[in-house]
DNA sequence: TTTAGTGTGTAGTATATAGTACACATGACA
DNA sequence: TGTCATGTGTACTATATACTACACACTAAA
């Protein structure tokens, strides 16, 4: 699923027991304009601005990681994060690139845990 | 140092002992105009896209990600891999934000060796 | 003393990004 | 039966990104 269907696809189910999922009224929750997320949804533009995915996650309740992936985007502070010590993250993340989910799950918790 | 700087400091240091590191000449090999590889090192524009910062490293000898995130991006590899298992990668980094160096390189070494 | 190479100033361009503004037809509902 | 809200078509716009093209003054070597 692309991101427009994914947010379409969202709010409509939400709209089905909420009035306020209209899409006039979800932009303007979002500071947008209604034709601008209209055409978001159906494709016509490419995906918004990291701050709007954001504001559209938040509004409908959905991660705000998936949805700017599924924007070809990633997360800010992320990026961030990796620029600071770049060949570490570079040299870890290419690492976990073929890892199965469970083996990376476990080195997250580890180090929540800090049990090294 | 920033990215410019950078880019100056070494093509000057080669440029000590090999000709072939004037501004025109590099700028030839990485295929753009001398002008423009003039106005990055002084920092008049913006750092180059990441293909010509990928030239630049090859030529100068210098780590790639280094480079990168002094020109304030993250390649384009890594964001891929991230964008895969959004969730995923984005708890890690988060987590290991405020994990010393020594803590991710035992992660990249244990993931490496697979002795888990 | 020409000539070849050097760094840089100025001006311009193409494409992408991230939207706005307004009008229009349709449908709900009071 | 008017009016209110809805989704969307069309036409723009402002700013950023990523450069090119050419000209100029200076320097070093032949």
């Amino acid at each position: 699923m692309t991101f427009g269907q994914f947010i379409r696809d969202r709010r409509e189910r939400l709209r089905e027991t909420d009035r306020r999922f209209s899409v006039r009224q979800v932009a303007q929750r979002i500071c947008v304009e209604p034709a601008y997320l209209s055409k978001i949804e159906r494709e016509e533009v490419a995906p918004p601005s990291e701050e709007k995915i954001r504001a559209l996650a938040q509004e409908l309740g959905e991660d705000v990681d998936v949805l700017l992936a599924m924007a070809g985007k990633v997360s800010s502070d992320l990026l961030a994060i990796i620029r600071k010590r770049p060949t570490l993250f570079a040299d870890l993340i290419r690492q976990l690139k073929s890892s199965p989910d469970h083996a990376i799950l476990r080195v997250v918790r580890k180090v929540r845990d800090g049990d090294w």
